[in-house]
RNA sequence: GCCGAAGUGGCGGAAUUGGUAGACGCGCACGACUCAAAAUCGUGUUCCUUCGGGAGUGUGGGUUCGAUUCCCACCUUCGGUACCA
């Protein structure tokens, strides 16, 4: 028996890519190129688990066998490493984080290596590297000395944008702030005072802090702004070419929002005010009873009457002190007051009151509505609460209905509404437009759910927003010559209680001069956002030590666009979109030809983990075994899978593991044992269920590891880990080894010519791993591998003819073995030079078919026929079949389906 | 609530264009080797069965000669989202 020596191989092979430089690639403009992603990852202290390699490993698996193919494969790697949990670390621990960060890398770069990938690591960034974060920096002046020219659609550079004549300094200044794709702006964000620090809304859950769980405020800051909004409609219409999982486009497209409708103006009764408002339901015009504004609506004080001002005053402050989750909280019933001023409908002249209310968002639309609560059920339900008149404008018929129980919001047939009545609601929308757009009441208009981006934090670690403010109160680019603004070292990472970041106690650094005019001014103190570094990394890849681009032109020419990018559907929108915004930026202004990014895209699924729990009996120290845990007050304690075996917990290591004293912990067993309860989680450091791959490799290797996370089933799927199956893999490849092997432990390759079975059951093999590959089927790749090898152990198959092709289609998913294997075939250079074997259809063809007869579609029976036989041999031949005259009974068939090479049916 | 994905043996999963459901692997059972065990190899393995056959891809209907695949309604699980006018 010839032993499988994965590690010695693994180990030796690795070091000779390391040596040889085998995956370094060059722009080589003569071949065509494929330019292959990974999402990379943040360096966490805890280091890669099982989940990350899954999508790494399919990458390399496209990256391999492109290069086989002929392609010019770039397939970098790096590492997103500005961040919070470093910061967090660095002032439990006061380690600096660049310290922290180094050591993770260095950590994660060894599990990576470990694994096989063919990284080009020369082309290594760190998002948190100075000479990264130079051009960071560089695209966000590009950002702030940008505008966005809507007639040509575009952004263009500020100088070209033409700035009305007679404006005093200050107007300009702030001229030039509206139109800046990077400018600033008060508006309210997400404090958190016991960290110090703003908050992405993603990083708030259920109004506490998702790290620490401490209270968030909602607080008005000035905060850094970028215009994605300019972009809105473009990041829709440009998904349409992109080869993309279709969820993923129509997150976007949510996210965007964009909802098309009309403006209509409601005169303010009595004044001169107008109250604007955006519908997309201008068809229910006739059915508005009543107008709401938003809290914070500008016209809220100016409107309310005298008699109502006190309770005005009071439910406005109120709502600024709710917390978003209350606000949000859809089950409580709607609240508002009335303001004790009307407005007029502008199509039938009639009074309606003003009302204002918090389910008015003044962050969407203009911040007020106009309410129909025939036709909306937020309406209705105020409508019935304040008793406010409910009027039906459309029903599916044109009929009024007898009761109105709730709104009915589709479309139909028009009523009450005038003259309109008997028109088709989607035909009246448009008719309404014309009218109320010569009144001059109103105009076809759309709406986007999309905000500004928020791109500023109040933390130490990550990247100085390059600007300096000056003394009086302007905001000036640093020159692109003193690019990177370097981070200054810090004793304290933590902010001011003010909410300024770390970087503004920290004097001579804030302190500098105006590079204008050469007077004292101040740095800027907020850094940027995690999602900065991972806008355009894909492009500093591309050239990665160029001191004096981002990139040279000629290589993103060449390379761009990314021809495949497998990544986490976490990232679905945000980072995909903030990404997409960048890179047309950058397209708009001429450094980059093509208009996306990232060509295509699959998401890989999650690998969950499955947690293990103990059950303490509340205010005890005794622990129930899980089937009796029901009698007893329990609280579920997660428990280190590493102490479970089969949900069998290990009951000596567990006590010790314990802080409680130890002579007072219990245990009540069944059967003697103490059984875990388990869950499937994210695996996750805190749920105490993560798994690494290092035992994994350890005792099955490298190559077993790769290919056992490809069979576990489709890419895309989310699954909880298991090693439940890793066996079956590993003796898939000790099979092939033995392959090339006699019984011995010999390498012995025949050079005997192959049977016709022998290159049919090869050739297929090739085609099927081929196509594949290609539609990102790893897992029934595998498996076309492990029946190959079955096959040709059945047939004592040792030919090099044939083996030497499959160690070539086997190197992109196991290439250590493929590499050892290729040695030992006498070749003397790497595998990964080879080419990818053809496969010969001659080899496959086939002369009969079995056919399966059924009749009135059940199997009955099995027949082979010549591919060529005419239709009515067939049929003949099959009537004359003993099973099928049984089956038939003499009766005549009423029909006989022959479907060539799938399936004859009888139907009686 | 809305949007999206998915429900197939004991388990992970396969069936690519409507054509033999359960490939491949795990597990399990039996056998070989062994003093024995482990490892390894071989055979079997959807369920029911009166051994003729019958049922079967979440449930109920439909289209079709034929449905895991297409259509309608519903149930369950997971993910996203949150009063977006």
């Amino acid at each position: 028996m010839a032993e499988y020596k994965f590690a010695d191989i693994e180990k030796k092979w690795q070091q000779y890519w390391r040596e040889k430089d085998i995956y370094k690639t060059q722009t080589d403009k003569d071949k065509l190129k494929y330019y292959i992603l990974d999402m990379f990852p943040y360096p966490s202290g805890t280091g890669l688990h099982v989940g990350h390699p899954l999508g790494y490993i399919a990458t390399d698996i496209v990256a391999r066998y492109k290069r086989l193919k002929g392609f010019n494969v770039l397939h970098p790697m790096g590492f997103d490493s500005f961040g919070l949990p470093a910061e967090q670390y660095a002032i439990k621990t006061g380690r600096h984080p660049a310290d922290t960060t180094r050591e993770n890398i260095e950590r994660f770069k060894e599990q990576l290596c470990v694994l096989g990938f063919s990284y080009d690591w020369s082309r290594e960034v760190r998002t948190s590297d100075p000479e990264y974060y130079k051009w960071t920096q560089w695209i966000f002046l590009k950002l702030f000395n940008s505008y966005y020219d809507k007639k040509e659609n575009k952004a263009r550079p500020i100088e070209e944008l033409e700035i009305p004549p007679d404006l005093t300094d200050k107007e300009k200044e702030s001229y030039l702030v509206s139109h800046r794709l990077a400018y600033q702006d008060d508006i309210m964000v997400n404090w958190c005072p016991a960290l110090g620090t703003v908050l992405a809304n993603e990083e708030v859950i259920g109004g506490v802090s998702e790290r620490g769980g401490f209270l968030v405020v909602r607080k008005s800051m000035k905060q850094w702004m970028l215009r994605i909004t300019a972009y809105a409609d473009r990041l829709i219409d440009d998904l349409e070419d992109l080869d993309w999982p279709d969820s993923i486009k129509l997150s976007q497209k949510n996210w965007v929002g964009r909802s098309t409708g009309a403006e209509v103006d409601f005169r303010v009764k009595d004044s001169n005010d107008r109250i604007r408002v955006f519908t997309t339901r201008q068809d229910t015009l006739f059915g508005v009873t009543y107008m709401v504004l938003a809290p914070e609506h500008p016209l809220v004080s100016k409107i309310t009457t005298h008699e109502h001002r006190q309770k005005v005053d009071e439910y406005v402050s109120r709502a600024g002190q709710k917390s978003d989750l209350e606000r949000t909280d859809l089950d409580k019933s709607k609240t508002g007051e009335f303001t004790g001023t009307y407005a007029i409908n502008p199509v039938n002249g009639q009074e309606i009151p003003i009302w204002i209310s918090d389910y008015v968002l003044i962050s969407y639309g203009t911040g007020a509505i106009m309410a129909v609560p025939g036709g909306d059920q937020r309406d209705f339900e105020f409508a019935k609460k304040f008793n406010i008149d409910i009027v039906e404008v459309i029903s599916p018929d044109g009929n009024p209905s007898e009761t109105l129980e709730q709104a009915y919001p589709g479309e139909g047939i028009m009523l009450n509404s005038g003259e309109y009545n008997g028109l088709d609601s989607r035909r009246f929308k448009q008719v309404i437009i014309e009218r109320l757009e010569k009144e001059g009441t109103g105009k076809a208009s759309i709406n986007y759910k999309l905000r500004d981006w928020v791109f500023t934090r109040q933390r130490y670690w990550g990247e100085p927003i390059p600007v300096i403010h000056t003394e009086d109160g302007k905001v000036v680019s640093v020159p692109e010559k003193d690019l990177p603004v370097v981070l200054p070292d810090v004793d304290s990472f933590t902010g001011t209680k003010e909410g300024e970041s770390p970087l503004a106690k920290v004097d001579s650094w804030v302190n500098t001069i105006n590079p204008v005019d050469g007077k004292p001014a101040k740095r800027e103190t907020n850094t940027m956002p995690q999602w900065a570094g991972s806008c355009w990394y894909y492009l500093r890849y591309l050239d990665n030590n160029n001191t004096t681009e981002f990139a040279a032109k000629y290589k993103t020419d060449y390379w761009l666009p990314v021809d495949l990018y497998i990544g986490g559907a976490e990232h679905a929108v945000l980072h995909l979109l903030y990404a997409r915004f960048w890179h047309k930026v950058l397209h708009d202004l001429g450094y980059i030809q093509q208009k996306e990014p990232f060509k295509k895209l699959i998401n890989q699924g999650m690998i969950q983990g499955r947690s293990n729990f103990v059950y303490r009996i509340k205010g005890t120290s005794k622990y129930v075994s899980y089937n009796l845990k029901n009698e007893h007050e329990v609280d579920a304690i997660h428990v280190d899978i590493n102490l479970v075996k089969d949900d069998i917990l290990d009951i000596r290591s567990f006590k010790k593991s314990r802080t409680e004293n130890q002579e007072e912990v219990e245990f009540i067993l069944e059967d003697g044992k103490y059984i875990c309860g388990y869950e499937i989680e994210k695996m996750s450091k805190s749920l105490l269920n993560v798994v690494t791959p290092d035992a994994i490799i350890e005792k099955y290797g490298a190559d077993t590891f790769r290919l056992y996370e490809m069979f576990l089933g489709p890419l895309e799927q989310s699954k909880p880990w298991n090693t439940n199956g890793i066996d079956g893999v590993f003796k898939f490849l000790r099979k092939f080894w033995n392959l090339f092997h006699s019984e011995n432990g010999v390498f012995e390759v025949s050079d005997d010519k192959p049977t016709a079975n022998e290159f049919k059951i090869t050739h297929k093999t090739i085609r099927k791993v081929q196509e594949d590959i290609e539609r990102a089927s790893f897992n029934t790749a595998v498996s076309a591998f492990m029946i190959c090898v079955n096959e040709l152990t059945a047939q004592k198959c040792h030919k090099r003819e044939i083996l030497e092709p499959l160690v070539i289609a086997l190197s992109p998913f196991a290439p250590h073995m493929a590499e050892e294997l290729w040695e030992k075939l006498g070749h003397t250079s790497s595998v990964t030079g080879a080419a990818y074997p053809s496969y010969n259809e001659e080899y496959m063809r086939e002369d009969t078919h079995e056919y399966p007869i059924s009749i009135n579609g059940k199997l009955r029976a099995k027949m082979t026929f010549a591919l060529d036989m005419p239709n009515a041999d067939i049929e003949k031949q099959v009537l004359a079949n003993e099973v099928i005259r049984k089956w038939t009974e003499g009766k005549t068939p009423k029909k006989i389906i022959i479907v060539p090479r799938r399936i004859v049916n009888i139907v009686v």
